[in-house]
DNA sequence: TTGTGTTTTACGACCTCC
DNA sequence: GGAGGTCGTAAAACACAA
């Protein structure tokens, strides 16, 4: 399983953290004070968490965690915060189970297609769905509730390459399996050069330009061929924490 | 209500690195 | 050989216009 290879040793580095540079706010996710901040995140009705991840019917790797601490905001583990030692540059905010009770500030992932603020943080596992899966079928796929995006999202804000400690941090916080963290930062960081890409497309409309250097030549550098080394110049700041 | 377009999970193929 | 990377894609979830 997934969780044996949490002794291993990183085997990129650039699967260590670096700082994010600040117009990583331009790639969807836009720092806000709300983040962090109990009284202005949004999300209201899910400050605790949600009951969406109930125990699978089928068991399967990746629904094993579903059925922990579900509705029990102690399934975000104490002490689960950001130690300074860890990581260099500005600690990301800590997992906050109570932090997402109120609602304001945009902290939709710089979506444009969502037209309305926050649909994204709005929008929860389906109610009545007591397997976790959005299907009777086997076939995936479960919704993540918001507070599990909004953490991988502040994740994601802090670095873009999540190491394997905080991977495994995560995902015990957030009640899923590792694979899906890792996962879900795949696809991150897929959409942020989708993103990006189109950004690059479009013409500049302000005097700033919105790629972010380390992010914009993602296609021409990180293709397989040579993403390794693309990984490595984009982490020139890394510091493995191993 | 339905059709359509977009976003979100998840996977497989293929790659590099150790 | 196994890990995680990107890329491409499938399909569910969702928003919105007609």
């Amino acid at each position: 399983m997934y969780y044996l290879q949490l002794d291993k040793e990183p085997l990129y580095s650039a699967q260590s953290r670096f700082v994010a540079p600040p117009q990583y706010q331009d790639f969807g996710y836009h720092p806000h004070p709300g983040l962090g901040d109990p009284a202005s995140a949004p999300q209201p009705g899910h400050g605790a968490w949600s009951s969406a991840y109930p125990p699978p019917a089928a068991p399967r790797e990746d629904w094993v965690h579903y059925g922990h601490g579900h509705g029990n905001p102690s399934a975000v583990a104490p002490g689960l915060g950001f130690s300074p030692a860890d990581f260099p540059g500005p600690p990301p905010p800590p997992l906050l189970p109570g932090s997402l009770s109120s609602s304001s500030g945009p902290l939709s992932p710089g979506s444009p297609q969502r037209r309305t603020a926050y649909e994204w943080i709005r929008r929860s596992a389906p109610p009545n769905n007591p397997n976790g899966k959005t299907r009777t079928k086997d076939k995936y796929r479960v919704v993540y509730t918001d507070h599990q995006r909004l953490e991988l999202e502040k994740e994601f804000h802090y670095s873009k390459y999540i190491t394997i400690r905080r991977k495994a941090e995560l995902a015990s916080a957030l009640s899923l399996s590792e694979r899906q963290v890792k996962i879900w930062f795949q696809n991150r960081r897929a959409k942020e050069r989708k993103i990006s890409k189109k950004k690059q497309q479009q013409p500049a409309s302000s005097t700033t330009t919105a790629t972010s250097p380390s992010v914009a030549p993602s296609n021409a550098s990180l293709t397989p061929g040579n993403n390794s080394s693309a990984m490595v110049t984009s982490s020139i700041s890394i510091k493995e924490e191993f």
